[in-house]
DNA sequence: ACCTGAACACCGTTCAAGT
DNA sequence: ACCTGAACACCGTTCAAGT
């Protein structure tokens, strides 16, 4: 919704100066506050309070929330981007995507709170777009058109995006507190499920029991592969885990 | 982040009372803010003012704005729900789901506020859980298992929700207002990135001229046929279109 | 059964004034 | 160059009081 903001470089600035006060301590404590609590749990308020500054000091190293958020993604971002680089990157390119995919995905579940932002900022340089370079960069190696390789990237990304939707939604406060179970929690879905009627809910009826107690890396590994053998019959190579393996 | 709330089934109640005050005209009134202005746009006083009545009125149909929000989700959804119910679907299964998920996309299309709600809430009747059923239905008449299908349609459904966040994300409000052209909004992406170094930007300099300019609905489809492929694939299937063609 | 609107407890953002 | 905090213009939600 928002325009790409003009991101001023991150002042270098001179050597010593408050520790309390710079861009680095400034994102250091709002990720702190996004672990703690998420998203909603970020006010200008609490953070000012956090540094122990008024709220007028926040608003000179970034321009507003929209902002600040942002650059807390952008900042932890750097990290995965750092694991996702440290391996060598010479396998097979589909199983590369498919490994920092699934790096992407792990830090999406230890951090909800970079939901689907963690690649909206791809207009300007800065660790989403390098990000992004990193998971394209091996499409290159297979036989493609530039737009079946822009599409594809598209779609591996779109897969951990709509996997952080769904993470993002599922832990309701109490959930979160430790006061109810997860498994209490996805027990209720089926309960309601199987008390439904099985002549007009059959595909439900079919699968209640798969989704009690279902796993969501499971989950997000079987619809990362469906994509990436969708990938592979289209690149010509012979599919991957998850594909039907013909006779023994 | 919200726990499943107790939806009050909607009252009949009786016959006449003052035309604006009921919940379908609540409803009416929250879709219209939210198709003008979308999500943020919607304000309970905003709703208020537009029934012409006060904010405790609001509250007597719905208990809070994230119901609100849902409900109207689930309001629209109907129509969606009817335009997918009304042909036969006796086809190949997943030339149907495929339909589904492009009427689907259409809808979020339409309305970027359903972004990644219409499918949230899963646990009780309602227009999603139909939406649901609907999609996986198809799965029931093909060889997997029920933890494939539960599978499958997470990952059909997760295509439109990345996409519906793509679409939600785009346009800054100077596009909307039509103050900025599109082309020209996203060439400024392709600018961005041809000024990039090559060396550094492989991947990037080789979509660039894909990316200036793409079809989101297209960039929508090629997702879901790289799934579908996948999915074909483990359904022991025939691969359908996006699929590389061998021979004449 | 349904509506009213003041009151409460928050927000993000701005800005004149400080050092 | 960086900080302060009051002030402004909003929010969602509650609730005593009305009809």
């Amino acid at each position: 919704m928002t325009p790409p903001r003009q991101r001023p470089a991150d002042r270098p600035s001179r050597e010593r100066r408050r520790a309390s006060h710079s861009i680095e301590a400034v994102l250091g404590a709002a990720v702190e506050l996004l672990d703690e609590s998420g998203e909603p749990a970020l006010t200008i308020r609490g953070l000012a309070g956090r540094l122990g500054t008024g709220v007028g000091s926040v608003y000179w190293y970034v321009s507003g929330r929209e902002d600040l958020l942002d650059r807390a993604v952008d900042h932890v971002l750097g990290g995965v981007l750092a694991e996702i680089e440290r391996h060598p990157g010479t396998g097979d390119p589909v199983d590369e995507l498919r490994r920092m995919a699934v790096t992407l995905f792990d830090a999406v579940v230890d951090r909800p709170w970079l939901g689907s932002r963690f690649m909206r900022n791809i207009d300007t340089e800065g660790n989403s777009l390098r990000l992004y370079e990193e998971l394209g960069r091996q499409l290159l190696r297979l036989d493609l058109t530039p737009l079946q390789r822009f599409h594809a990237v598209t779609a591996v990304v779109g897969v951990v995006v709509s996997s952080a939707a769904d993470l993002g939604q599922e832990p309701p406060q109490a959930v979160v507190d430790g006061l109810v179970e997860r498994e209490e929690y996805l027990g209720r879905y089926a309960t309601n499920w199987r008390a439904l009627d099985p002549g007009e809910y059959p595909f439900l009826h079919d699968i209640v029991d798969a989704f009690d107690g279902h796993d969501d890396k499971q989950q997000f590994l079987a619809a990362l592969d469906l994509t990436l053998n969708g990938l592979r019959l289209q690149a010509g190579q012979r599919p991957g885990p998850g594909a039907r393996t013909e006779g023994p």
